[in-house]
DNA sequence: TTGAAAGCGCTAACAG
DNA sequence: CTGTTAGCGCTTTCAA
């Protein structure tokens, strides 16, 4: 008993022990690569002495022979972000059931960091990638699929590039949540959002265009640079809503501008939703907790997850060898008090 | 220049090329096992040559050569908590600057589940580990120590073994934040916690106990079961402070507990601070958005996470042969409205 | 049905 | 100062 555990057993140790070749045990562990070919007795002697030991291949040995690492490479924006950490949380439980590790790294949206972070996985032979790209970083991603190379694509995507996206229905997402406050006599509509041509925000931007355009209404967009710190936002809406006391509510395009956004709301001594109701895209667990709890667009985690790490699994094993796919997930317009009908709002209670 | 790009470089091609032996060349970008015993000329001609071809040498390889991976394992117990993606955060960009990667996991501070963990890990030769581990794990975290491999436990350690330890002030911020409530006139102060004999969880505890006896204050603690959903712990919640009307203050020991637990206060029709008064263990950076906004002893992530990679890459580089080292970090109580004065609430807008 | 041998790309004794 | 050699532990032709 002692014995079996004083050291660690590679394949050739076991093959002396056992009387039968690294090749032999190799075959049996792995299957075999075309029909079995190894006998009834030595596979099950093997399989028995294996399991006895608990002995395990060295994953490092065996990619470096084959040039598969079982690793796959996560890029998001932000793993403190919990739209990102939901996400990576689902794949990487999912991921490790099947076997596979997860390198998961935080662009900051930056390309020179994303270009960097691509580099370090490909020196480690990442085998497939899972990422919201950055802008600027085309001409990596289609060397990755020049290079045939697994990659799925979730949040946004290049439009010219020919690649495996999965994404949520931004338009149609905030074109029903624009109606909605349309629909609830809102008519001075501002979506406030961040200076960026990806595809999520461009996609959301669109819905709202499209949604006061039916309605006949004048649209109002004001748009952040990215990465401003969190002080000089709020300043920065404090100041744009001072300029537009028309306003009557406010789209904001991130769950990170709501937070500030609303924060600016407050200060500027404006009441949610009396004077201008708020909603958000991408839910947060703490919107139902605000005063008044805020309505948001809601993506479904679950669902992004499974349809990315399904879809890169199935790239990874060939199973799926086409070029490009698009998934389209829905979102749910979670309705709370921050969007109450115009009339009904003024109660105590919000602010 | 076409033809320096159309396949990779091994280190023997580069040999064949330059003329020099693959040796010379692993010397050369190793800097040499003891003293540099290559010629300047020899030196600049490989180093040029490495530098135009842009050749990486196959980290794979070298891993298995030389028994280090160079990736480091991170276990937390849930990667969607904003405090441990926090750190995750920080600690994976500093350990990227260092030439390390990272696989990181969600424990769910379930034993099975982490020492599941940890053997995919191992079979991956990491280098080194930062964990807050679960309850129970106490055997894996030895044998790592006894293995000799470097090792970092935060947030939550095991007493009885000797290890590098991370941790904050959990006794200390309770205790001050339990003083808070007192010197707020506040008398029949409860605290909710979770049936937990971690660490963190019992300094907590203590911190609390500790600063109830001085004041000659009645004792009163809640204690939850791990693992229940949302709706379930709210209904605790409720049924027990509809049994207990006296307590004017509670003191909720980790953030989820706190946002789930003012959700049934408020639901009990019952307004903070004027009703009951609440603190948090863990700040959250929506809990300034709460109407009121809520009290929190707010963790220092940036330290935590500093503290944490430093140490381990210390262990890891040999500099630090310590066999055991034990930080505890300040922690800072955020004083804000759901604490006010016992005499000073029951203004409006609190809710 | 099984085994011998080669080699993935690198490092590190040890010679020269 | 530089090169030869021998593996790290595994997979995979190819031959027996």
């Amino acid at each position: 008993m002692i014995a079996l555990l004083r050291k660690k057993y590679s394949i050739h140790d076991i093959a002396k022990e056992l009387n039968v070749s690294a090749t032999t045990i190799s075959f049996v562990l792995n299957g075999g690569t075309q029909g079995k070919k190894v006998s009834e007795p030595v596979r099950k002697k093997i399989l028995d002495f294996v399991e006895a030991i608990g002995y395990k291949p060295n994953l490092v040995a065996q990619s470096l022979r084959t040039g598969k690492s079982r690793i796959i490479g996560m890029l998001v924006e932000d793993i403190s972000d919990p739209f990102f950490s939901g996400i990576a949380r689902i794949i990487e439980m999912k991921a490790a059931k099947l076997g596979y590790k997860m390198f998961l790294s935080s662009t900051e949206n930056d390309t020179g960091q994303t270009q960097h972070l691509l580099r370090l996985m490909r020196d480690r032979q990442v085998d497939g990638y899972i990422m919201a790209p950055p802008p600027g970083i085309e001409k990596e991603v289609q060397e990755l699929i020049n290079d045939n190379i697994a990659l799925v694509l979730f949040d946004r995507y290049f439009p010219g590039i020919d690649s495996h996206i999965i994404e949520v229905d931004n338009f149609g997402g905030v074109y029903k949540a624009t109606q909605h406050f349309i629909s609830n006599s809102y008519k001075h509509i501002v979506f406030i959002t961040l200076e960026s041509s990806q595809t999520q925000m461009t996609g959301r931007l669109n819905g709202y265009n499209q949604a006061i355009a039916e309605a006949a209404l004048t649209p109002l967009v004001f748009k952040m640079p990215y990465g401003l710190d969190e002080a000089t936002m709020e300043d920065r809406i404090t100041d744009f809503l001072s300029w537009h006391p028309a306003i009557d509510a406010v789209f904001f395009a991130t769950n990170y501008l709501a937070k500030v956004g609303i924060k600016a709301i407050r200060d500027s001594n404006l009441t949610i939703p009396y004077d201008i109701a708020v909603m958000s895209f991408d839910d947060n667990v703490h919107f139902p907790m605000y005063s008044p709890t805020v309505t948001a667009v809601a993506q479904p985690l679950q669902d992004i997850s499974d349809k990315c790490i399904s879809k890169l699994i199935n790239l990874l094993s060939g199973k799926d060898t086409s070029k490009k796919s698009h998934t389209v997930l829905d979102v749910t317009l979670m309705i709370r008090d921050s969007s109450l009908r115009k009339s009904v709002s003024g109660l105590p209670g919000f602010i």
